[in-house]
DNA sequence: GAGCGGTAAG
DNA sequence: CTTACCGCTC
């Protein structure tokens, strides 16, 4: 069982790329972030094409999540869906060969102490009140997206230059850490505690080029799904050529 | 001798399919229109590279003309120069080969009775007025153009849906008439009398794969470059696949 | 339908 | 750098 998760920046302007990676990556379930379209304007038929069934929470020019999988998803549950008025696409959820599967788009935070890093601090607390709500630790759980928060030094080209700044401060590493104290895993991380690998980088200055990036893109899983891990890596080929989005597809295999 | 003119409609846009062209198509004298982009913005050095100097008169968002030769253009002249306040690039001229070049893109025109339709006759009137202070019919001169007429109703798909249209009015063809009653022959036109062949399409309505265009792309010659055509015709290719500019290249060869 | 430009966002 | 939107032109 292979899952997969993938900012793709855009699904329109990504859909050849995006299809392709499918074709050959052959994941069984991808979580898709920063859709930004609108749920009519996902190439549904075109994913369905190359053997993926969709459940797609969508928005107009921001955010936009979706799940993929090759079976089709069950009870799909869009948004936190915690009544605050949030118009934000940022998650969806759904059920796919018994295991529960959530899409996250995390905020980014623009700048420390903006309106946007608040925002974000508190999606951090309501995605912890939707877990508490409506999961258990012992279920089989994985949450697949972009966090927009590099967990620890490794997961930066420099932590000295990184400190302080948005997607590395102490209040986003303790907002994420305490939705991990739920009963969640960093996969890639537990399966390799010292490897540094990068899943984005920013479009200017060469940061491709130079291995500037971050690991802010996470697939995070219960237990039960923790035990069966075998294998995650960066698909880092996707990150190259003309047009590529700034995030690189992050993937974990479970063993049956 | 092969000379041609293509409104490309955006230099940056359409840059690669540009060069594809010059390099198979081979012409000796380029006459380009609608540029749309500033001098320092226009790709000298990438045509350059496939063979061609470039006189350019360039302008931001609008307009914009070019003259590419396998020679280098000599003693170019930018826009009318008749002192009215003008601020649109629409005309250039160089000597290339001995022959005198004019590279032009008249106005839309955009409805009938609209502001741009009276700029649009007094273009032509002025365009008559530089031909008649700085030439004579006796010199070898070509004027490669978008001219935004259709000069008769075999150069339309479809005269009567046309009637009266912005394109293919009574009195945007008097104007152009005007200016070839300077001594200046449509040459398309003087070698096949009857031949129907466009060379715009709408973007729009399906209309290229249904062959719904008009000839507004003209090559007008003096006599002593009349007399020595040998073919015509419109680069059909060029129009189709991803991307294309709605006009085609058009190009004509004379004997040396 | 497709181009640009300015703005907003990452 | 790259995408998306809007308003404008062709």
């Amino acid at each position: 069982m292979k899952i997969a998760t993938w900012n793709v920046n855009s699904i329109r302007a990504r859909q050849e790329r995006v299809l392709d990676w499918l074709r050959t990556a052959q994941p069984d379930i991808v979580c898709l972030q920063e859709l930004k379209c609108t749920d009519a304007d996902f190439p549904t038929d075109a994913v369905r094409e190359v053997g993926y069934h969709a459940a797609v929470h969508g928005q107009k020019t921001y955010n936009g999540v979706a799940i993929l999988a090759k079976e089709e998803p069950r009870d799909v549950v869009r948004g936190l869906s915690d009544g605050v008025d949030d118009t934000h696409a940022r998650l969806i959820a759904a059920t796919v060969g018994g295991i529960r599967v959530v899409s996250a788009y995390a905020p980014n935070g623009q700048s420390v102490d903006s309106e946007q890093y608040h925002y974000k601090l508190q999606w951090y607390e309501r995605l912890r009140h939707y877990l508490d709500t409506r999961h258990k630790p012992g279920e089989p759980l994985v949450l697949g997206g972009d966090w927009n928060v590099a967990p620890a030094d490794i997961d930066t080209y420099d932590p000295k230059e990184w400190e302080g700044q948005t997607l590395f401060t102490a209040k986003e590493k303790a907002a994420l850490k305490k939705v991990c104290d739920f009963g969640l895993k960093d996969a890639f991380r537990v399966l390799y505690p010292d490897v540094q690998k990068f899943s984005w980088w920013d479009y200017r200055m060469l940061a491709f080029p130079k291995n500037r990036g971050l690991r802010i893109d996470h697939l995070y899983v219960t237990e039960s799904l923790a035990s069966r891990l075998v294998a995650s890596d960066v698909d880092r080929e996707a990150r190259k050529g003309k047009q590529p989005s700034d995030h690189a597809p992050v993937w974990i295999e479970l063993r049956a």
